[in-house]
DNA sequence: TTTAACTCTATCGATTTAGTGGGAAATTGA
DNA sequence: TCAATTTCCCACTAAATCGATAGAGTTAAA
């Protein structure tokens, strides 16, 4: 399960995805169409800064844009973000690996070749799934139209 | 992320599975072949139970086997009797499905396809993976040539 | 009736999660 | 320069979850 960091962060870029205004978006206007506590929002937005997704301006007028194109952030980089490795065990982690403790190991486990194949199978989706995607072909045009 | 629980389960599981021998293992048994603490065991073979992923007797003699066959055994089943669903979000999950609450929903959801089809994507690797197949299709034999 | 096993409930400490609060730093406009 | 606005950073809390342990109770075979 995602958690709701997780949520509100892909909510939030969607939004951001959506917008064709090219002013940053400031915290609490993020906060409101993604239905998040402001506050809580804050150390979201602030993560996802860090991992460039997001690139930030300070003062008036400041506030928060995508740092690449919607077509470039995908799912799989939001929620290796906020919620760590896609994996279902280290064991399993390509961006995360570590060998899991009291284990007879990756050859002779019999439980890591499905743990990997999962992870493949997730990752393949969500490394696919680009905001743009979510947003829709239609996305920008039907917000243009309003 | 599987729990600890999930991964001792997985382990004991396939360590059933191996097994040729038609009387019940006995707890302690299982805790050592799957180097996972006895008490703590315990409790997740009584939870694979009330799943009818095993079957229990008492007293002397007494443990635990599998409740039906490694092959109708799938990951899939022990996740989601330890860990819960298999979905990214209640409201992408198949088995115990709820919306979000202060979501669009279902059909204006940004977010909620993507989920679905990681969800999809998961369930179809775990549920097609038995515990048979996890031991190999050598697992018995191996067991038997000791 | 003893013994070996499962069953059940309660509890514990550490960690994570969701969320809040206050203030410092930066930027803009007057 | 000053005031307003906005991000940035730190500390904090309450609740839930997780991994694990303890102990009393129940069952069934020898």
């Amino acid at each position: 399960m995602l958690s709701q960091r997780a949520r509100y962060a892909l909510r939030a870029l969607c939004f951001l995805a959506g917008r064709e205004d090219p002013r940053p978006a400031a915290i609490v206007d993020i906060a409101e169409a993604s239905a998040a506590p402001r506050k809580f929002l804050e150390a979201i937005l602030l993560e996802l800064k860090r991992h460039q997704i997001l690139v930030s301006s300070r003062g008036r007028f400041g506030g928060y844009l995508l740092a690449r194109s919607p077509e470039e952030i995908s799912f799989a980089d939001v929620i290796r973000a906020l919620d760590g490795p896609l994996a279902l065990a280290p064991c399993a982690s390509k961006t995360a690996f570590r060998p899991c403790e009291a284990c007879p190991g990756i050859t002779d486990c019999p439980v890591h070749p499905a743990l990997v194949a999962a992870r493949e199978a997730v990752a393949g989706v969500l490394e696919g799934w680009s905001l743009s995607r979510a947003i829709g072909p239609l996305g920008a045009e039907i917000l243009q139209a309003k």
